[in-house]
This record gives C-alpha cells, structure tokens and sequence, in this order.
DNA sequence: ATGGTTGTTCCACAA
C-alpha cells in the first residue's frame, strides 16, 4: 500500500499538475492540503473516474483539506476532535483500507508574534492532545500533511533567512518534537536517515526551484502498528518542475499491507 | 532589509 500527502496549493488551479502525478503514481491513499475550495467545487467526478473514493472537507477561499481512497472511506471526521469549533478546515481523518489517516494543513502563523502565531500554537496544542489519544489505537495510523514548521536548521537552504518565521520559532520546534516524544514516527526521517537533507517545499520566488532553495515542512508520522509496516518512503519531485506547479511537491510513503 | 511570485477575489491579504 502507498499513501502519499501533496499541499495542491489550490486543487482548481492546479488541477492539470495534480492529475498528471495521480496518473503516473497511483497511490492507494491521498491526502490533499490547500485546496482553496468550497466542498461543492471540488473536482469530484474527474478523481472518481479515476478509481478514488473522495472525502472533501473545504473552504471558501482558504485552506481545505481531502483524502482520496482507492478502498471505501469510513468513519470521517472533520476538524480535530480536540478543536471541533475550529473556523478553518484544516484536519480530517477516515478510515479507509485497514488504516487510519489523518490529513493536515498546520496553520502558517505568521508573523511573529501575532494572532496568528497564537493560534498556530492553540492548534499543534489540540493536535497533541488529539494524537495522543490516537497514538495507541491498536490499527495503523498515519498522520500527513502540511506540518508548517522546520523542525531543525539543516531542514532549510538558509535557517538565517527563517529566524524570525513562525515555522521555525523554537515553540512550534517543541510543539512538533511533542509527537516523536509520544511515539510518533517521522517516516521520511525513518527511511532517508537522521542528517539526510531532502525538501519539499520551494518559494515561487526568487529561482528557488532552479537554486533548491528549499524547505521540508511535509511529513508523515506514524504510530506503533504503522512503523511495524513501513518499508520505504520518499518525496516525488516531478510535479514541481511540472507546468504550472504547486510550490509544494508530493511525499510518498510504502507499507506492507 | 527589501523584494521577489502565485493564489483567491475584486481589495488586499495569505503564503
């Protein structure tokens, strides 16, 4: 089984970009971020002719998170439990093909300090109380997504030019480093080894893409019966150089199931 | 330090 998590950055207007990697990788399971869309103008017919069941948790605008499933999707949820009153669709979890996965679209939370900063912190506080709970079901879980946070300084082309950024402020570090501290599994870290640099996300700006001037703020982090069943994983990077690109790229992971 | 690009929407704001 491969389960793959891709930030669209807008599901309409990369639509093309995203259906071509679709095709070409076929993942059983997909979470989607970013797809700036309400729950009725998401592209469903063209997905579901493609073999993917589609659970759609949108938003005008902003935001907006989905899993496509291969196998029947059951027992969606919508916004963290831990945060039911949430105003932005950011979380949502099924089950689905004998696992449980959880998409995520972590608030940016800049600037610093700001509204925003605080409640980014207010959301990974929810995600941890949440995932904790999770954590011990005795199924496979997998949470994916867009984390918006650099976990250490070799994780970006430059730490400097992110001192002040909210992805890197030494409280979202520990909010993030709380899931390795419950269990959690940082598969792609798992699979590529402690030091290995790899990105997964490039500013439009600037010639980052040409100049990997990158950052990794993507990541799928598994529990117990998950870790048990990985067996590789990694970062697709076509669909970046691809036409009219997200400014993220899609990360892959493979279990034996 | 600033500016650079792309998204949604219609005006700046978010990233």
């Amino acid at each position: 089984m491969r389960i793959a998590s891709f930030n669209v950055n807008s599901i309409r207007a990369h639509l093309p970009n995203m259906l071509t990697w679709l095709k070409n990788e076929q993942p059983d399971i997909v979470l989607l971020q970013e797809l700036k869309c309400m729950d009725n103008q998401f592209p469903y017919e063209v997905i579901e002719a493609l073999g993917y069941n589609c659970a759609v948790h949108g938003q005008k605008s902003w935001n907006g998170v989905a899993i496509l499933s291969k196998f029947p999707i059951e027992e969606t949820v919508k916004n963290m439990p831990t945060f039911p009153n949430d105003i932005h669709s950011r979380y949502i979890e099924c089950y689905t093909g004998g696992v449980r996965v959880a998409g995520l679209y972590l608030p940016n939370g800049n600037p610093v300090p700001s509204e925003k900063f605080d409640y980014k912190l207010k959301w990974m506080n929810a995600l941890n109380t949440h995932a904790r709970r999770i954590f011990n079901y005795d199924e496979p879980v997998i949470i994916g997504g867009d984390f918006n946070v650099i976990p250490t300084d070799k994780d970006v082309y430059s730490p400097e030019s992110f001192r002040k950024d909210a992805v890197m402020q030494p409280e979202t570090r520990a909010a993030f480093f709380e899931l390795e501290k419950q269990g959690w599994q940082d598969a792609l870290k798992k699979i590529k080894g402690e030091d290995a640099i790899y990105y997964t996300y490039w500013d439009y700006r600037r010639g980052a893409r040409q100049n990997n001037n990158g950052i990794l703020l993507d990541f799928f982090m598994l529990n117990k019966p998950a870790q048990e069943l990985l067996i590789d994983g990694g970062i697709h990077d076509e669909p970046r150089d691809d036409e009219k690109p997200s400014d993220h790229t899609p990360i892959w992971i493979k279990l034996n199931k």
